[in-house]
DNA sequence: AAGTTTGTTGACGATGTAGTCAGTAGCGAC
DNA sequence: GTCGCTACTGACTACATCGTCAACAAACTT
C-alpha cells in the first residue's frame, strides 16, 4: 500500500493510447455527420483517423460502442454548460433562460456534437428497438433540465408537470434546430428562430403556471 | 384522337402492378420504422411485402427512391390534415390552434408516417449532403405552414418573420414528439406536452408580435 | 390460339463490410 | 541489451447486400 491503488500508471505507452482513441472519436464523430450513422463503414472512421482497422477494436466493441461514447460525451457537453444544479434560486424566467442559453453556445461551439445528439435523439425516438443502449444520455439530458427549473417552479406544481414542462424546454431547444436545419436556414436564422422559441416559452409557461 | 391520350388503362394487370407498389410501400414504411432507413437491406423490404427482391427494382430505383416517394406521401398527409390554403381570415390564435390539431391527428392517427417523416427531417438536417434529393417535402411542410398563417397575422409582420413563425410552429409541433419519445414517455404523455405546447406557442406568439 | 407486352421471380456475380488474428513496433523494467 | 507487455497493423475469412438478368407467368391484342 506505498501507493493508491487506482492511480494511473500513465506512461508514455498509455498516453499515446488515449491519444489513438480520441482521434478515433473525433474521426467517428465527423463521420457520423457525414455519412450518418448507419450509412458508413468501421473502415471509413479508421481511414479518417488514419490507424489500423484493428485498432477501433481495440478500443471500441463495435460502432454502436462508439456511438454511445459519443452519445454520452455530448450530453455532458450540453449539461456543463447549464448552470450548476445547486444555483441560488432565481425567477424561472432567468433559469429558463440560462437553459436555453446554454443550448445555444452548444449548438454554436459545438455544432457537431449537437448534429450527432439530434441524430442520435431521432435514432431513439423512432426505432429504440433497433438501438439499445442508447436512451440513456436523453433520460440524463431530461433529468439535468428537470433538477434545474424545479427549483425556481412554484410549489403547486406537480412534479408531473415538471417533467412535462422539462420535455417542452428540450423540444423548444432541439425542436427549432432540426426543423431550421431541415429546410436549410443559415445557422444565423436557426440562432434567431431559437431566440424566438425562448421568448416565446418565457411567455407560454408564464400564462400555463397562472392558470 | 378517338380517346383522351392522357386516359389510363387500367387493366387487371396495372392494378396488380400498383397494388404491389403499394404492398411494398406499406413493407417499406414499416421495415424503415423498425431496422430503419440505412440499417435495412431492400431484402428485408422485399421478404415483409412477400415478393421477389427484382420487384423492388421494377417500381423504385433504389432505397432512397422509396423512401423519397414516402416522405412526399407523408408530407401531403400532414399538409391534408391543415385548414384549406384559402380559408376564411380567422384569428392567428384559431389558426394556430388548428395547424397544431392537424399535427396531433396526424401523430394519433398516423404515428407510422410521422415517426418516418421525423427521420427523414433528421437526416435531411444533419447530412444532407448524404441525402440528396430529400429536402422537398420538408420545404412544401414549412411553405405550407406559412400560407396558412400568412393571410391571420398583422400586415406589419414582415415576410421574413412569417418564416420565422412557420418554423418556430413547425418546432413546436415536432419538436415535442422527438424528444418525448427519445425518453420514452406514452403516446399519451406526448399528446399532452404537445397541447402544452399548443398554448405556450399561443402566448409566446401574441407577445412577440405586440412587442 | 398464337403472339406481344407487361409484371414477377430468385439465382447469380460483383462488391462491400464486420470482426479476427498472427505478426510488427514501441515502450518500460531489469 | 533483452525480455515482456501493450498498442497497433492490415491481410484474411466469412458473410451480407446490391443490382442484374434470363426465364417464367399473367394479361392483353389480334
Amino acid at each position: 500500500m506505498d501507493d493508491e491503488p487506482d492511480q494511473r500508471p500513465e506512461g508514455r505507452a498509455s498516453r499515446r493510447a488515449s491519444k489513438t482513441r480520441q482521434r478515433l472519436l473525433d474521426a467517428a464523430l465527423y463521420i457520423f455527420n457525414t455519412k450518418g450513422v448507419e450509412g458508413c463503414a468501421i473502415e471509413d472512421i479508421t481511414e479518417s483517423a488514419d490507424v489500423g482497422k484493428g485498432t477501433f477494436y481495440r478500443h471500441f466493441m463495435d460502432k454502436q460502442d462508439a456511438l454511445r461514447t459519443l452519445l454520452d460525451f455530448a450530453a455532458d457537453d450540453l449539461i456543463k454548460r447549464m448552470p450548476p444544479e445547486q444555483s441560488p434560486a432565481i425567477s424561472f424566467e432567468d433559469r429558463i433562460t440560462q437553459l436555453i442559453q446554454a443550448h445555444l453556445t452548444f449548438f454554436t461551439e459545438r455544432s457537431d456534437l449537437f448534429l450527432l445528439f439530434l441524430q442520435g435523439q431521432t435514432m431513439v425516438a423512432t426505432r429504440s428497438a433497433a438501438v439499445p443502449g442508447l436512451h440513456a444520455p436523453y433520460a440524463r439530458y431530461i433529468g439535468a433540465i428537470e433538477t434545474r427549473i424545479a427549483a425556481s417552479l412554484p410549489a403547486t406544481v406537480l412534479p408531473e408537470q415538471k417533467r412535462q414542462i422539462a420535455s417542452l424546454l428540450a423540444a423548444a431547444a432541439c425542436g427549432p434546430v432540426t426543423v431550421g436545419l431541415s429546410i436549410s436556414s443559415s445557422k444565423h436564422d436557426v440562432i434567431k428562430t431559437l431566440d424566438l422559441a425562448r421568448q416565446s416559452l418565457l411567455a407560454g409557461i408564464k400564462q400555463v403556471l397562472l392558470k
